[in-house]
RNA sequence: CGGGGUGUAGCUCAGCCUGGUAGAGCACCGGCUUUGGGAGCCGGGGGCCGGAGGUUCGAAUCCUCUCGCCCCGACCA
């Protein structure tokens, strides 16, 4: 992509009303512009993150056999009547009146929808375990949205639903969606710690809140330091078998939010104790026979008699994991995109658009990395050095490659590793190399 | 929803206390010169000072009401 062909309105200053670090940089590097309190417009480089986000969660939802639909935003209030949830919700759901004056709401989340469709579609033992989910702008109107993205009153969520014929059941489809989530996290390069969460009403320890570390996050989280250790990305997992081992391997250590916590009771010793701050990004739960008992989802058991389902729901903040991983991976100049996600593989900076033998060397650079797959964003704009290093290192892509008369004199350019800041002088033929590598 | 703050050019902000008809830097447009970490000079465009009402000869400035946005708390993916 030729960045002035692009639409990458970056700002050199600090809008004032963003505070936390994740808001400011997503609008100094255009990403997001903000269009009402806690509601956003997703620019090029912004949907290209987001989209990276969603694929990766959709490809290891995939993956444990949980199958992709799309549900509406707006939901007919009827279904909220039966489970008695549109009493119950309370002004955080956004409550619209079509033409006919029929009550409809902007959907929270999607229990009611789900199990509508699956108690008309599912009437027999025989079609289950069934696992839906889809990826979907939810509404949610806080009293006091903030921190950008991260706590938007509009915001994307992939959010899954399973079915089962019995509590064993139930389990093994959690524990699918607890190793999940562990897996789609270290993808995007994070380390996401699963901890206790309440159950509410049915008890029990199936609900884990997933919490990736930052400093700024909004919660404080203490948990034994060698989970960090932990690492789920070294197996190839068979979501068939039994998952109980690493659910329980995973859940061996301490690790509560805040609101889980006892300092008096905690069996962490101190020195093993780590008090941070995280940001939840997922959420997995067990509620049993809530909602099919209130709607009447059953089905015909092996034995002839009607059951209630049993059933889950898994939510994965997709829109917040864009902040969340700002929060997790910056320093003072920017963003520092982890690769899985990040926009851009590659920035190529040309440092003199005056100069017909670094124009040709940048053509040249640029085309052979597309050539090889690598997704370029090429600076090629009239604008000074000083500018165009500002505002690569403000995006954040994983590399750059910086091409000026100096390095095309030596025959060489210059590949830098964002992260680190490391720099190398290459041939352009070993830079394409590493850079595919 | 309680408490606090803030609204002046695209952005960051000054001016308000002590009323006299709007400014700076950056950004933008034109020209020339520059070119390895947010360039320089010259010229230019852009604002019903959030909105409504009031006081006054005169309101960005004082008063009343209202709306937006931000922060702290309670609540939450």
């Amino acid at each position: 992509m030729r960045l002035s062909r692009y639409f990458l309105p970056t700002l050199k200053e600090t809008p004032s009303d963003a505070q936390i670090v994740s808001h400011r940089y997503m609008l100094r590097a255009g990403m997001v512009r903000q269009a009402s309190a806690g509601i956003y417009s997703w620019l090029p480089l912004g949907l290209r993150v987001l989209r990276r986000i969603e694929q990766i969660v959709r490809e290891e939802q995939d993956a444990t056999g949980a199958r992709e639909i799309l549900m509406p935003t707006i939901q007919p209030a009827d279904l909220w009547r039966e489970s008695g949830r549109y009493d119950d919700y309370g002004k955080e759901m956004l409550r619209i009146t079509d033409r006919h004056d029929r009550d409809m709401l902007y959907g929270p989340t999607n229990e009611e929808l789900i199990t509508d469709i699956v108690r008309r579609e599912i009437k027999s033992y025989r079609d289950l375990p069934q696992n839906l989910y889809h990826i979907q702008w939810k509404f949610r109107d806080e009293v006091r949205p903030r921190f950008g993205v991260m706590r938007g009153r509009e915001f994307l969520m992939k959010d899954n639903y399973s079915f089962d014929l019995n509590y064993e059941g139930a389990r093994h489809s959690y524990n699918k969606m607890f190793v999940s989530y562990l897996r789609t996290f270290a993808r995007m390069g994070l380390k996401a710690i699963p901890m206790r969460a309440e159950t509410g009403p049915i008890g029990g320890d199936l609900s884990h809140e997933f919490i990736i570390l930052a400093d700024t996050g909004e919660s404080a989280v203490y948990c034994h330091k060698d989970l960090l250790g932990f690492d789920i990305t070294d197996q190839d997992i068979d979501f068939d078998a039994d998952l109980q081992p690493i659910v329980d391997h995973w859940t061996s250590l301490y690790a509560a939010a805040d609101e889980m916590h006892d300092p008096d009771s905690c069996p962490v010793a101190k020195e093993d104790l780590l008090e941070a701050r995280g940001i939840e990004v997922g959420h997995i739960f067990y509620f049993g026979t809530k909602y099919s008992d209130a709607m009447n989802a059953k089905v015909t058991g092996p034995d002839g008699n009607e059951v209630a389902v049993e059933m889950g729901s898994y939510g994965i903040g997709v829109s917040r994991l864009v902040g969340g991983i700002i929060e997790a991976s910056h320093d003072d100049r920017g963003i520092i995109w982890p690769d899985a996600v990040a926009p851009f593989h590659v920035g190529l900076i040309n440092l003199r658009v005056s100069d017909d033998a670094c124009n040709a060397a940048c053509e040249d650079m640029y085309a052979k990395l597309m050539a090889a797959g690598i997704e370029v964003l090429y600076d090629e704009r009239d604008a000074s050095a000083g500018a165009k290093f500002a505002d690569m290192d403000l995006i954040g892509l994983p590399w750059q490659v910086i091409v000026g008369p100096k390095g095309i004199g030596a025959g060489t350019v210059e590949v830098k590793r964002r992260a680190t800041g490391e720099t190398e002088n290459l041939s352009p033929e070993q830079a394409i190399a590493k850079l595919a590598g």
